[in-house]
DNA sequence: CATTCCTGCAACCTGATAGTTGCACATTAG
DNA sequence: CTAATGTGCAACTATCAGGTTGCAGGAATG
């Protein structure tokens, strides 16, 4: 399990969200080729690449001298089952208390 | 939908999620049946609920004097759609350039 | 009524982090 | 070779969020 406390914490950023949905849509693509869509330099956005790929939420491979950064669904797909679990928990437990209310009225 | 920014701003915070977790799996509770089992003071414990609970993750419940927070699973269940959405998207598009890269050798 | 227990401000401290800029280094193109 | 373009590192700033404490106010219990 890719750390789940990076992958939240990255998930985190309105402007990374942006970035994945951007790279889940558009294929892979370079650092200076994402930063014009942004009201920010460059350099911020490599920090961000950089901490979506830290979370493992990005991969990076390097083509000459550029970096295109591609999504890790899997890593997603790990976070989505956190949050699955826990609803799923709840709504276990909510159908266990309804039960005990209706025996015991 | 929920504000995805709030949602996932405060799905960011490890406490945060240890908290939902607690409730999902313990039910209802107040802050301060929650605050004891976290280092930190009850003050604290209430402000990250009162996260939970603006960003729709969490309902509060009035019962006489105190105060019980119960999961909303609906809004945790829109953040893992989100999720899932980027990472199947990006599984599409993932196909749709091996069709490409076989279709011109 | 007096006490106790819980909630709910508000002010304050502090560390993390999202931004910035400037420059050095590498790789492609002319 | 030289110019142009893209990546990478570092130092610095400022805002914000997590945490603290202190206290006021409401509701239950004896």
């Amino acid at each position: 399990m890719a750390d789940d406390d990076a992958v939240f914490a990255a998930l985190g950023d309105p402007t990374r969200r942006r970035i994945l949905d951007r790279l889940s849509a558009d294929g892979p693509l370079t650092a200076t080729e994402l930063a014009p869509d942004y009201p920010m330099s460059r350099q911020a956005i490599v920090k961000h690449l950089g901490t979506l790929a830290g979370a493992g939420l990005l991969m990076t491979e390097r083509v000459g001298r550029d970096v295109r950064y591609r999504v890790r669904a899997e890593a997603m797909s790990e976070a989505a089952g956190w949050l699955g679990d826990v609803s799923a928990r709840w709504d276990r437990r909510l159908a266990a208390l309804d039960r005990q209310v209706r025996k015991e009225p």
